[in-house]
DNA sequence: AACTAAGTCAACCGCTGGTTG
DNA sequence: CCAACCAGCGGTTGACTTAGT
């Protein structure tokens, strides 16, 4: 059959190879690919551009990790996959040297396979069947955060329980932050997670201004309200900020005629602190269900994990 | 050793959205 | 506004490998 953007000429199909790759190699190390659709004429192969294209993407790039995939990485294949659903494109740019089609085929052929024993839903992350509750050691109250610390992509997860007195309206809160340099742009999902029944949407606010939905941020399928494997209820953002954020206030409606505020999460941009000393502050100024209160992080590693216990 | 089923993963396909003329 | 082109994406395919019989 063969797509249009190769119809006219007679191109090879299939497997890569070792000659073909060095020609490829060759050229796009001396000239750069530019326009991909002129790639395979002046790197002298018979293939389309596509083929050029993915080949050098998913293969040939120099930056590329190649081998098995680390605990770590399959940790946040999950928690992010949990937030962005199957966009496996966002995905990878949260593991460095992964591809797309690399997370993708790990996702199809391994984790989908290891949730699915768990018995949780892979696209869901609910559990399959409601008659066993999952009922995970965290829980538990505890004032206790666990960061999950990469320190390579500069991303980092945070799965905490507020104290017992709060629990009535906060189960967990969810924070993904990651920050990629090179872009210069900032990638905050945040994800909050309530037993709070009420839905409500979530309004993000720098520290400058106040950021509409139609602006800057989208709140698009997947945000929605979803559940998650406990019962609880998750509201997530997914923001794309070409600023530096110093700061992210999270503000919620009970969408009645009352404006409660329910977290205000400061979220130091972590970059090179990452595996240093740094702080992670946030208080819950919604008097109605809880009583304002600042929580200090202190920071301690344990290998590649960060405990950060939360001192009142 | 030969066959088959299951698993893996590179590559392809079709679509979408952005850009350009 | 429209068509053509392009890059990029997610779903799917199929060649190859591995495990089991």
């Amino acid at each position: 059959m063969g797509h249009h953007c190769c119809s006219k000429q007679k191109v090879k199909r299939g497997l890569w190879s070792p000659e073909e790759d060095e020609k490829l190699v060759r050229h796009i190390t001396t000239y750069g690919h530019g326009c991909w659709s002129s790639v395979p004429k002046l790197a002298g192969l018979q293939r389309c551009g596509k083929s050029c294209r993915l080949r050098w993407i998913n293969y040939l790039r120099p930056d590329l990790k190649r081998g098995s995939f680390t605990e770590q990485e399959e940790r946040t294949i999950i928690d992010v996959h949990r937030i962005l659903g199957n966009r496996w494109a966002q995905i990878a740019k949260h593991l460095p040297g992964r591809t797309d089609n690399e997370v993708k085929n790990f996702w199809n052929s391994c984790i989908k396979k290891k949730l699915i024993a768990q018995g949780l839903d892979p696209n869901t992350h609910n559990l399959l069947s409601k008659s066993k509750s999952l009922k995970s050691s965290s829980s538990s109250s505890s004032s206790k955060l666990i960061i999950n610390n990469n320190s390579n992509s500069n991303s980092f997860t945070v799965d905490t329980q507020p104290p017992d007195h709060h629990q009535s309206l906060l189960s967990n809160i969810i924070i993904n932050h990651h920050n990629s340099r090179e872009t210069s742009s900032t990638t905050t999902p945040l994800m909050l997670s309530s037993s709070n029944s009420s839905a409500f949407p979530i309004n993000v606010i720098n520290d400058n201004n106040c950021i509409n939905w139609g602006d800057h941020l989208a709140l698009d399928q997947q945000s929605q309200l979803l559940q998650n494997s406990c019962g609880t209820q998750l509201y997530k953002v997914d923001t794309h900020i070409n600023t530096p954020v110093d700061q992210l206030i999270l503000q919620s409606s009970s969408g009645h005629d009352d404006q409660h505020q329910m977290g205000n999460i400061d979220t130091p941009l972590i970059d090179d602190a990452m595996g240093s000393n740094c702080h992670f502050d946030f208080e819950f100024l919604d008097s109605a269900f809880i009583p304002p209160q600042t929580y200090n992080c202190s920071l301690t590693s344990i290998d590649d994990q960060l405990a950060w216990d939360i001192v009142n």
